[in-house]
DNA sequence: TCTTTAACTTGACACTGTTCAGATTAGGTC
DNA sequence: GACCTAATCTGAACAGTGTCAAGTTAAAGA
């Protein structure tokens, strides 16, 4: 684990590492794989060798982000009575990620630059999507078919509702006060689709 | 208007023209100034006369997306009855739109190639969201406040699963059978989002 | 016609991602 | 321990990018 000499030693984890901290303070376009390579302290040509290209390290990174996301979501869902509450909580927790790791969040829903096609980032989405639909399930009475839809009106929402916010649709996500706007707005949101207390209107 | 020469007549909406088409056949990350110029036949400092830089001129297409998105919104909503049924033909519109313009969809949507905080942007953007909120002033019985979530809802939705089809997530956007694919799932969503039928359940 | 001024080009600079031949070294084998 | 192989990384190069300063061309107004 040497971070001097001619080999690394954990090249692989640092170009990772570096990545996501140039996504935290730079944002999705200020990504360069040689800055990456720069942070790690190698030379420009060193991650072809890890990754292939640069897709390749961003697939990665977005792989690990969806966990994150993933995991994010799961742990939202857990332990909130009544049902609602779990779904109102995801989309909360959905859209705090966004807000949070931006730069990640960006590029992990920007295709053109990740490996087309990927199948563990696929899975990595899918698993990530799947945490919205065990909860549906549980709340909405219905078929199958009707769960997945329900599913993907929460996800759906969600990821417009960060988009739109990350693009200063809702107020300003770089500053504080900014957020607590959009996430009072987002509060507005889910308890228009999912009211608390009565049912649907 | 003559197309050749050392002036060119009108640069101006020959790069808008080129950065369309750009945008339309190789995706919004397929865009570069260089291109535009060359499209236009001119050398590669020409645009800086006119629009200062490369986010100044994608600015100007985006505008114009903007607008033409506002209008296939409003028209989507006229003369529809029952209301909801408005609120379907705008979501349809949205995503076909996104669909249909996916390259210049996308610019419109990444303020960070964009000129940060152009006041004709804004506008255009503003206005085009307005679109929503008059429709769901009109079906939503509330305060304006709460007709004001309800198009934040809308809107969300709309934008977070156009987003969605767009990197795959629904079908291939690319291929004629994907693109059916997502526009039906779409109906289901709407239908979820606001029965057209009975009041919510 | 002359001159001002807007439009455009040329050439340069500092970047970018990627490739390829070569230098370096880690780890297993004798 | 010495040797060899394979993995790892460097250095230099190439084609491409956006943008700038200085120079050239032509249109428009006096």
């Amino acid at each position: 684990m040497p971070e001097a000499g001619y080999h690394h030693g954990d090249l692989q984890e640092a170009l990772i590492a570096a990545t996501e901290a140039i996504l935290a303070d730079q944002g999705a376009e200020g990504f360069t794989l040689r800055e990456a390579a720069r942070r790690a302290g190698v030379s420009p040509a060193a991650p072809s060798h890890h990754f292939g290209n640069a897709p390749g390290l961003l697939t990665e990174v977005a792989i690990r982000g969806y966990q994150e996301l993933g995991a994010a979501l799961k742990q939202a869902a857990e332990k909130k009575e009544p049902l609602h509450l779990r779904l109102h909580a995801q989309g909360l927790a959905y859209v705090a990620f966004a807000l949070k790791y931006s730069g990640r969040f960006q590029m992990m829903f920007s295709n053109k630059r990740l490996v087309a096609g990927d199948e563990r980032l696929r899975k990595a989405s899918r698993d990530a999507h799947r945490e919205f639909e065990v909860v549906v399930a549980a709340l909405v009475a219905g078929t199958p078919k009707q769960a997945k839809v329900a599913a993907t009106v929460a996800w759906s929402t969600a990821h417009g509702f960060a988009k739109l916010a990350l693009e200063g649709k809702f107020g300003d996500p770089g500053t504080d006060s900014g957020r607590r706007e959009i996430m009072a707005m987002l509060r507005q949101v889910l308890e228009y689709l999912w009211p608390i207390e009565s049912a649907r209107r």
